[in-house]
DNA sequence: AAGGTAACCTGACTGC
DNA sequence: TGCAGTCAGGTTACCT
């Protein structure tokens, strides 16, 4: 479910409640995720404080003196805030760990349990040499992302555009929807060799990664309020799409029907037309 | 080095 | 109502 800015948006709605906060306690009800969370986790948190609330990708980083604590949403996860820890839901069948952090409670769910929770210790060192990070590619919002760099770390590539944006070793934080949208945007066949993309197109396919990113943050950070304490997926959100499950339906801009294919087990939409090349 | 595929897991939905 | 089949926002491990 999550891609970046579902993640940022989380980000931005548990900062308040954790960043500079003491955990208080950990309940770990189902350690299977991905990977196992680690069975000393709650030994290595309780009682110290968040130091910052950082994200990488489309990763939560949970800055401690001691070390990071690494987490991801997976396709299904959330975490949610309750800010009066006594007035908290039963947990859930998919509620599986809460941290108490002084006087709330972050719960995380994740049904399909493809989400993770991991430790790095500080004495490991940087944690962006943990193997998760290491080879994930710039963030979209750096500076240093633009279309001569999205041109340059193209060149080899043979793979579709789309699989390329999907891999996320060039530029992180794009997810299924948000390809698609950004192709649709920079009018770009997702179908096109990476490395055949010149270098206007690499600019506005950089130019609406940019944007649409942003803009769905945007629309998120607008259900904000409604996050804390939201249940369900209330807290989530999606940008209007422009062809993401638009299959059939006309597109917005000529209205040749949107098709659905298939690149690499996942699907991908566009406009045969506006994006012809 | 890069690319293709299976695998991890549950729930929602469709069609018979 | 039930059952089988399909699909879902992610990513790694493994094999060419």
């Amino acid at each position: 479910m999550p891609e970046l800015p579902e993640v940022e948006v989380t980000r931005r709605a548990l900062a308040p409640y954790v960043e500079r906060r003491r955990v208080e306690s950990v309940v770990v009800r189902e350690p299977r995720l991905r990977w196992p969370v680690p069975p000393q986790l709650p030994m290595l948190i309780t009682g110290q404080t968040v130091a910052g609330l950082h994200r990488r990708g489309k990763y939560l980083l949970w800055t401690f003196r001691n070390g990071t604590l690494i987490s991801h949403l997976g396709m299904s996860g959330a975490w949610r805030v309750w800010p009066q820890r006594h007035r908290v839901p039963l947990p859930g069948t998919h509620d599986h760990v809460d941290l108490i952090v002084e006087s709330a409670c972050i719960r995380l769910t994740d049904p399909r349990r493809f989400g993770a929770l991991l430790w790095h210790d500080a004495g490991a060192g940087d944690v962006n040499a943990h193997p998760l990070l290491v080879n994930l590619g710039i963030e979209p919002f750096d500076a240093r992302f633009t279309g001569e760099w999205l041109y340059r770390s193209t060149r080899k590539r043979a793979a579709s555009i789309k699989q390329v944006l999907l891999a996320g070793d060039v530029v992180v934080g794009v997810g299924n929807i948000y390809a698609s949208e950004s192709l649709f945007r920079a009018r770009i066949n997702p179908k096109r060799a990476a490395q055949r993309l010149g270098q206007v197109r690499c600019e506005a396919l950089a130019v609406a990664v940019r944007e649409v990113l942003a803009e769905a943050i945007a629309v998120g950070g607008s259900t904000l309020r409604d996050f804390v304490s939201a249940d369900g997926k209330d807290g989530y959100f999606m940008l209007d799409a422009r062809v993401y499950g638009r299959a059939g339906l006309p597109c917005r801009v000529c209205a040749t029907p949107i098709v659905r294919v298939l690149q690499g087990q996942r699907a991908t939409y566009y406009c045969r037309l506006c994006q012809r090349r």
